[in-house]
DNA sequence: ATTATTCTGAAACGATCGTTTCAAATTTTG
DNA sequence: CAAAATTTGAAACGATCGTTTCAGAATAAT
């Protein structure tokens, strides 16, 4: 299919696999009725997909979260989804698509909540004190280990994709606590002369090992000494 | 098989599968005639093992290195070995025994080289720094992720064997870490009112998170100059 | 109501999973 | 050298892997 040259139609191929050849090779059709049969086509569904998707890929998201993409079979995640293979790989497609479909979701549903907690704040540097102690609470209090960072140890070496959306995740957490360690630097809760950008990745960097540290000590003491001396730190 | 109660006597049982019950329920066998009987055993060895398991375990290691425990089949590991499963199952065991074995001998090589490494320096503190520029080097160079940190994240939050060797490990880098951090102390090279086992705490800790940070964004920069920041900040 | 289309559920696909079996090869003991 | 013991290699084990097939149920348009 390409154009036809002439504005306004489009020329289509026509093939002969079956009948005797009595029609011409090609068939313009102006892209107006190209749109509509494009338009009927999507409109013409005999039969509703039954599964909310998005609930779904919730589903799938805590499996993996517990057991990883390696450890997670289709058994385990199409149980957990209550939907038949044959659904799974007609909507959303293979078990690489499903999990790039729910770490996708989960970084995305993960930035907005950071984004709406620091909006909170008038003060960027209580923004900042509230983001790392709630960082803790979730090391603390949530039973799965981060998925972002599972991932990353787990797939993001070898899948430049998954790398990619982990990257995304990161560069917009990053600049959310930029502009954080600059507002504070402006409103006089931080040194002058913070090295901002080099803070704001430093922040970000020590939850992936306080969230080792507890997977392997399980001493909460520990992860929170830590916090507070970051805190103090910072505010300095 | 139990003490006979008798100073210097076995009481082993004997079973009848086969030939009709002539003999006694048990029989007593002195403690001498027992060990004389275990080191003919262990003397009696038809054929000796052929492949190297010290060699064999860290082919496998690197394998699981590479493809994490759920990711690695046995046919990986068992081609890496040059060894046919047979004489894995007769040698080493199952696949978990074989993991663990391996993240075994990783810890317990890098505990004893940290070591070595430590001790060829007179200043403490420079030691500490010393290991830290080590750290980031094997971060930017090594083309693998840490085992032990991708252990913690794929197996150590299920499985609490794993979680007791990760934890072994960290136990004796922290205990060499809060050594040398005293030791700065004392000599004067950190600040006295320093909080010496939180330090040594928050030093292991940073590691992972630069980890993480080049895998995600393959920036060498960014973490050269977080693990500067560190330097300067436990210099001071 | 009929036709056209699509989703669903059950079953099955070949491939590979971790593991075991067993005869042959190999080595030491007596 | 023969007997005893054990590792090795090839093959196969049942189970499960991720994925596909396809008849039938369901739905919308004609």
């Amino acid at each position: 299919m390409q154009s036809s040259g002439v504005t306004g139609s489009i020329m289509f191929p026509i093939r002969y696999n079956l009948y005797p050849k009595l029609l011409p090779d090609f068939i313009f059709i102006s892209e107006t009725i190209v749109s509509e049969m494009a338009l009927s086509l999507l409109l013409l569904m005999a039969r509703l997909v039954e599964f909310n998707q998005q609930d779904a890929i919730r589903k799938a998201m805590e499996v993996f979260w517990k057991k990883g993409y390696n450890g997670a079979s289709m058994r385990d995640l199409t149980d957990a989804m209550q939907i038949n293979p044959s659904s799974l790989y007609n909507t959303i497609g293979d078990k690489r698509q499903l999990f790039i479909r729910c770490i996708d979701d989960y970084t995305q549903a993960r930035a907005g909540a950071l984004q709406t907690h620091a909006s909170g704040f008038k003060s960027a540097s209580k923004a900042l004190i509230s983001i790392i102690n709630e960082s803790v609470n979730s090391i603390l209090y949530s039973s799965n280990s981060c998925l972002a960072i599972k991932t990353t140890f787990e797939l993001a070496v070898t899948d430049k994709d998954v790398q990619a959306i982990l990257k995304h995740e990161s560069d917009l957490t990053y600049a959310l606590f930029l502009s954080l360690v600059r507002r504070a630097i402006e409103e006089k809760e931080m040194p002058a002369d913070t090295d901002a950008e080099m803070i704001a990745d430093y922040i970000l960097n020590a939850f992936t090992g306080w969230h080792q540290s507890y997977i392997v000590h399980q001493d909460a003491a520990r992860v929170k000494k830590m916090a507070k001396f970051l805190i103090a730190q910072i505010s300095s």
